[in-house]
DNA sequence: TCTGGGGTCCTAGGACCC
DNA sequence: TCTGGGGTCCTAGGACCC
């Protein structure tokens, strides 16, 4: 049986969650920036018409926000979190396996409804969502990942798609890659889609049909990945659906300032704080690090005094405790810090995770039980209570500091915290 | 003045070993 | 003066994704 993938990729994800609790946004141009209101993540359709793009810094666009009155928040990451969750609840009741990919991107395997006309079904798919959860979104159907995406990409363009765009079988597929630029396609980016270009190959149709001449090129350029590609885009799927989450392979903590540090004490608080979220993450996937790195950055726009320094650490036991964890974190935090820098940016990373198994050292001083036992009451109560009711002193809990990053225009958590449950008046 | 965060995979090249 | 071959493992860096 050939495969079918739908991909259901929600529509201007972040701005659409935050139009479900704020239905005057409708029709509006509305951005949602990131971290520190720093650049611009998700556009809805009328701030693209205007031109903003993706990414673009706050500062640049600011004439064209007043101009247009584009409406403006900042990250909430826990109503998008929540969201995204409803969201792919009701995906599940639509196929029997579902790939979860992003926050707001699903595939699902239609293989086997042969005898549905997939454009009714996605379309159906996009209304039940719609009305269960407030968020639009598009399906691409196709028998490859590669060709679901291209075909999602159509069913968000043209309107007469009504939300779903069917790729499957002969008909419609060399018009659809005709019409796909080269760097519409998943896995170009910048890099490759230059090097496409430089070879003559402008469209998805071109690549497909690739002579074996070039294909030899391309697979020197971009290795198997260039070979994967062509094969998915004649049909032949080298991705499957991949159903249950891959355990994690690495773990980072970062955060970039609002305003340079140069204060090694803040700069300590801030990296003990990292590594208090960089380790929840860890018990939450039920891991150990055995590598710990810390590293600091002044700003990458300032290329002449530019410092980036990183230092890692071999552990002698696998572990999981904030405790341990920041006292090491801190020691590699010193061995970096170059006084007289402005530092813009500071963050860990664990890697070599292991599962379950602590390998017990001859010499280890701690008392392992103990440990487990302290992270389990910590997560627990900051799962019941609100995460950061219990924090390490390290973390200077409590406090407004300097190195806290910056949400001025963001909405209420309307889902996830009774005080700011929506109300009807 | 002001520019996010967290991932994955692949490859080349060096170190090391027999 | 002469100076092998092949395998494995690790890491850094590149490229991409959302």
């Amino acid at each position: 049986m050939p495969s079918v993938f739908a991909l259901a990729d929600c529509n201007n994800f972040y701005v659409s969650c935050e139009r479900v609790f704020n239905p005057k946004l409708e029709g509006k141009p509305v951005v949602v920036l990131s971290n520190n209101d720093g650049c611009v993540v998700s556009r809805s359709n009328e701030a693209k018409a205007l031109g903003i793009k993706m990414g673009a810094p706050v500062f640049e666009i600011s004439g064209l926000i007043k101009k247009h009155g584009v409406k403006i928040f900042s990250s909430n990451y826990a109503l998008y979190g929540d969201m995204s969750q409803r969201v792919m609840e009701c995906l599940s009741d639509f196929a029997k396996d579902v790939e979860i990919y992003s926050i707001d991107e699903a595939f699902l395997d239609l293989s086997g409804f042969a005898y549905e006309n997939l454009t009714d079904y996605g379309r159906r798919i996009c209304s039940s969502v719609k009305k269960w959860t407030g968020i639009p979104l598009s399906i691409g159907i196709a028998e490859t990942k590669t060709l679901a995406k291209i075909a999602n990409k159509i069913a968000k363009k043209s309107p007469e798609a009504k939300g779903a765009f069917d790729l499957t079988g002969p008909l419609r597929k060399d018009r659809a890659l005709l019409m796909t630029d080269i760097s519409d396609i998943w896995g170009i980016g910048y890099s490759y889609c230059a090097f496409l270009e430089r070879n003559g190959v402008k469209n998805a149709l071109l690549l497909r049909d690739a002579d074996t001449a070039l294909k030899g090129r391309i697979k020197r350029k971009m290795g198997v990945w260039g070979t994967r590609m062509i094969d998915e885009l004649n049909g032949i799927s080298c991705y499957c659906l991949e159903t249950c989450p891959q355990p994690k392979k690495g773990i980072t903590a970062s955060r970039t300032f609002k305003h340079p540090i140069e204060n090694v004490k803040e700069l300590k608080e801030a990296i003990a704080s990292y590594i208090s979220i960089g380790a929840e993450k860890l018990r939450r996937e039920n891991a150990v690090t055995s590598s710990l790195s810390v590293f600091l950055m002044t700003s990458r726009f300032k290329v002449e005094d530019f410092y980036y320094n990183i230092k890692t650490v071999e552990l002698p036991v696998a572990t999981s405790d904030t405790g341990e964890l920041i006292g090491y974190a801190v020691r590699c935090l010193e061995n970096i810090y170059k006084k007289g820098c402005m530092y813009k940016k500071a963050g860990i990373m664990f890697k070599d995770l292991s599962r379950n198994c602590i390998q017990l050292s001859l010499f280890d001083k701690i008392d392992r039980k103990r440990s487990e036992r302290l992270m389990q009451t910590l997560d627990s109560i900051n799962l019941k209570m609100g995460s950061g009711t219990l924090a390490y002193a390290a973390t200077a809990p409590g406090k407004t500091k300097s190195w806290h990053t910056v949400f001025e225009k963001r909405s209420p958590f309307y889902t996830t915290n009774w005080e700011q449950i929506p109300q009807v008046l």
